[in-house]
This record gives structure tokens, sequence and C-alpha cells, in this order.
DNA sequence: GACAAAACGGAGGGTGCCTCCGCTATAGTT
DNA sequence: AACTATAGCGGAGGCACCCTCCGTTTTGTC
């Protein structure tokens, strides 16, 4: 139910094309209101190291160094930290792509009934922080933080979030005393668990999610 | 003795009362079935290890290098590793004893009615976790993992709670559906969360409790 | 084609993990 | 008390990583 969605949203999933365009997100990023362009060669190194980054985190977070992301996308250590000052922000680049596409996720689900489309999202989300664990847990991480992209993403997950767990609130569904932000770091939490049976922290989840229900009384 | 640092280097700050303590707990940890007790100068080295690491993790898990201990303990790196083969088995050595005081703590908690008791020790447990991040999260990301000090701890762990649980979901305060194993992992993934309001994580904890309180259905 | 500026890339400094091995302190033996 | 086998010590050094600096190369413009 939880990590096997029918919605993929792992990025090695998608197809090239679709990567093209998640580069030029990149390319509007980049021009959205600063100076001149980037030079030819600077904007080829930065997509192949954010490719290389996306590629080499959805792999498995674990041994996720710059320099092996440099190496695999061909390019100089310098290079890439002449685009990326740090290794945060390289993550912030990558999975602000990935945050959007979860998002864009919930438009589709308004069609359901309150409860279940609000669960529906939940676990989405949720699939989409496991299969991330790296990028995920700095997410998280950082989730109250004030870094620019950061404050990206976490608008885009309300705007995504917000309305389903609004109308779930509004129909008793769920319960009124909690937010979206604390039912985010909810999930956000339950994704950090470590197990070798992803049952168990579906299970888990789903005892969170009997918490989230509206009670009478 | 080849150390070059005064010996009280590393150990002054702890109260030299605690100071014993731990080390006959070591003693009864080291002579527990093995055959010969360990050399004087081992046994002065190893405690002070495990005193520097017990401080440095404490203190906050981030800048704690194992160079960084052996230097606080004022033993060389290579003496550091002859006791401990590697990260987790030092870390596993502290924490023991950590886990052992929540642990005690449970049994004055069987006088409560039993959601109560069963709350108040995951609260404790919880506050345990968060204090402990450190520590903490490598335990729990090896939960499930057949590390031989693991197995004590999660032995540890279960003795503790399970009686608690039990009794409430034999009285119908805690849903049957599940175990301690969950109820620790749900724990363990929220004390993760971090959050610069700790009255959140509370919040976010007590919506998670109320998912383990039994239903009528 | 020439030139200035932008960008490249890798050497290298700092730190951390861990291993190896020559030297030292210890504890039985005499 | 002296002797000796050896458990134990400690740090040099190999490897990986993070990040900076700067000589060299690529671009874009005239």
């Amino acid at each position: 139910m939880t990590t096997s969605n029918p919605t993929q949203l792992a990025t090695d999933t998608i197809p090239v094309s679709d990567q093209a365009l998640l580069v030029s997100d990149d390319a509007a990023l980049e021009g959205d209101e600063t100076a001149r362009p980037m030079r030819a060669d600077a904007r080829r190194n930065y997509d192949k190291v954010v490719a290389a980054a996306r590629e080499a985190f959805a792999e498995g977070g674990a041994e996720t160094s710059l320099e092996g992301i440099a190496r695999r996308a061909g390019v100089g250590i310098g290079t890439l930290y002449r685009h990326f000052p740090n290794r945060q922000a390289l993550l912030e680049v990558v999975y602000r792509d990935e945050v959007k596409q979860v998002c864009r996720s919930a438009e589709e689900l308004q069609g359901l009934p309150a409860w279940e489309g609000f669960v529906a999202w939940i676990n989405r989300l949720a699939g989409y922080l496991v299969t991330k664990q790296a990028l995920a847990h700095e997410l998280l991480d950082y989730f109250g933080h004030d870094s620019d992209v950061f404050k990206t993403c976490r608008h885009d997950l309300f705007e995504a979030g917000e309305p389903l767990l609004a109308r779930a609130q509004e129909q008793r569904a769920v319960r009124a005393d909690t937010n979206l932000a604390e039912v985010i770091q909810l999930v956000g939490g339950i994704t950090k668990i470590q197990t070798t049976d992803p049952a168990q922290r579906e299970r888990i989840l789903s005892i969170a999610l009997d918490g989230l229900k509206y009670r009478a009384q």
C-alpha cells in the first residue's frame, strides 16, 4: 500500500526526455532574475553535475560523496564546487524537483473522499521520503530552517497538502488540533526508521495515521 | 606508561563516585564469562576511553570523532581501536548503561494505571532518546541488527517495556495489533525529528500515542 | 584571430577512519 | 628482585572525504 505506489516518483524511472525537462527547470532557476546567462560550458557542466547527483542520491544516499558525484559527472571537483558551494546547495537543487513531483501528484487526489485522499497523499509522501532517504533526511532536518530553497520546498509541500488536510479536518475525518507542519514531521520521523522489513514501517505509519483520525470527544 | 598526557586529562570532569560505578560496570561486562582479567594498563585505558566517549557523546554527537575521543582520553588512537574495533563497538558499550537506566525506571511505573504507566514509560524513553541523539540514532538504526550488545539492549528494553505494554493491551488500553518493537521504532522515529520547538515533538508524540490507544470497533 | 573574462580541474591542506608494527609496561616465573 | 614472554601501547601512514586556491583552458565578443 505505501511504498509501491502506482505513481512512480523515483527519478531513475523517469524517461530521458523528462530529465531534459528537469534540466531546463534548473536553467529557469538560474536565469530567474539575475543578470547574464551562463556560459555554454558552465551550463553543460552544471547539468551534468545535477544529473549525476540525482542518480547518485537515487541509488542510495550512503556513498554519496561529492567527489564521487564529480567523477560520475566527468567533471573536476573544483567545477562542482564552483556551482554548488557545499553539499547542502547541491542537495537542495536536486530535491527541489523531486518534491515538486510529489506535490503535483496531490491534485489528482482531490476527487477521493476526504480521509482517503489525505491518507493517499501521506502515503505518497512517505513513499517518496523512504526511497530518497538521503535527500529526505536532510530535507526534514532543515525543515524549520531558513534556507531559500527549503522555504520553496515547504511552500510547495504546504500548497499541495494543505487543501487535503483542511478538507479532512472540516469533514471531521482528521483531528482538528494539528496542522500540516506536524503531520509532515510525523511522517518524516517515521520514514527515518531503519528496518529490514518495509511492512513494519507501513504498519507503524498506519498506527500514526490512526492517531490523526478525528475522534468524537 | 607511554601516554604523553597526564592521566586525569580526560576524566577529571566526572565525579569520582560515578567513575567508580562506571568502572565496576565495565568490569562486570568484561569478566562476564571470558577467561582472564584485563591487564592493569588495559583496564585503565579502557575505562578512560569509555569515560571520554560518554562525555563526548553527551556534549553533542556532531563532533564525535574517534580520534577526538582518543585525544580526550589521553590515549593513542591505536589503543582505542584495540578495545573497540570500530565506532559501533564503542557506541554500544557507552549506551549500554544508559539504556539500562531507562529500563530500570520502568519498574516504578507498574503502580500506575495501565495506560498511564505505559505512556509514562514511552515519555521517558522519548526523553532519553532526544537528549542522547547521537547515541539514540545509531541505536535505532541498528535496532534490527544482530550485534551482540544490541541484542542485550533490545533485551533490556523489552524486559522493561513488555510488561507495561502487555498489561495495557490486556486491559484494552492499547490496541492489540502491535508490539513493543513497533512501538519503540515509532517513538524512535519521532525523536529523530529535528525541530527548534521541543513542544512540537511532544505534540507529535501524543498524536502517535493516540494512534496506539485501543479503539472499540 | 585576438583578448579579457569566465570557467575548468586537480593539487593539496585539513580531518576522519582504521591498520600495522616496533616499542613498552605488565605479570607470572624463578 | 630480576627475568622474560607477551599483552598492550601509540602513532605513522594509507585511504577517503571535504573544500580552497590558482595556473590553465574555453568562451564569447570585437
